[in-house]
DNA sequence: TCTATATTTCGATAATTGTCGAAGTATTGG
DNA sequence: CCAATACTTCGACAATTATCGAAATATAGA
């Protein structure tokens, strides 16, 4: 992964309304949230929301999929693994240290 | 740890030149590096990596020490946990997941 | 097809962030 | 104390990002 995807993330997260987005996706799991109910529960306006959800996407972060007239938003656990392995690649000058930021999505997750 | 921190930290990252520093921080472990080091390394005028370095610090991701004239700076590991921590927090619905991301400053790590 | 619902795109404006030379502040050695 | 070194702070300008109403697009149901 380069610098310049892992930015696009690190970029997304960095920003009020788009970490609560994130949040609520990352616990929602699989069946994820539709973009009204986050505008909602975020008190964000609409349109607002809609740029934000852009930019996780954009960042991969996050996927789409329509349900109906509803636009459905999940969180990317490997794209949040691939930033943060990013972050703590060489962390200890080389030396391994407990690093196994390994995170998936409810259903079916991997034996670690 | 708060949301605003979070952010803080997230914005700090989200941005070559201190992504690429910070790299080099945390490779370089305990030991640091100083400013002007960082800045020739990194291609980058000595005002302009200063005030990135007052953004990593201010995140609370790097720490800073005197040395002579050199100012040192080395990355704060426990910062960066506590950031993926809370990235994780809850990742799978609240079911636990290999959810450990550890990392010490490599002479004096924990035995994980 | 017409209307209501759900969301996105557009566009204009406000706010924040990045850049870097010049000047200022520590520290050391002569 | 003076000059050199290592950084930081200041200040001005450029560039990017956030906000949100209005208009456009997609879907579903009557």
């Amino acid at each position: 992964m380069k610098a310049d995807q892992i930015i696009r993330a690190l970029s997304a997260l960095a920003q009020e309304h788009r970490l609560a987005a994130y949040r609520l996706l990352v616990q929602a799991g699989e069946s994820g949230i539709p973009a009204g109910a986050l505008a909602e529960q975020l008190d964000v306006p609409p349109s607002s929301m809609s740029f934000h959800l852009a930019q996780l996407a954009n960042a991969g972060l996050v996927t789409q999929r329509r349900e109906s007239r509803s636009i459905i938003y999940s969180a990317d656990y490997a794209a949040m693994n691939g930033v943060m392995g990013y972050l703590t690649e060489n962390c200890c000058g080389g030396v391994p240290c407990g690093d196994s930021t390994a995170c998936l999505p409810d259903p079916q997750r991997k034996s670690a």
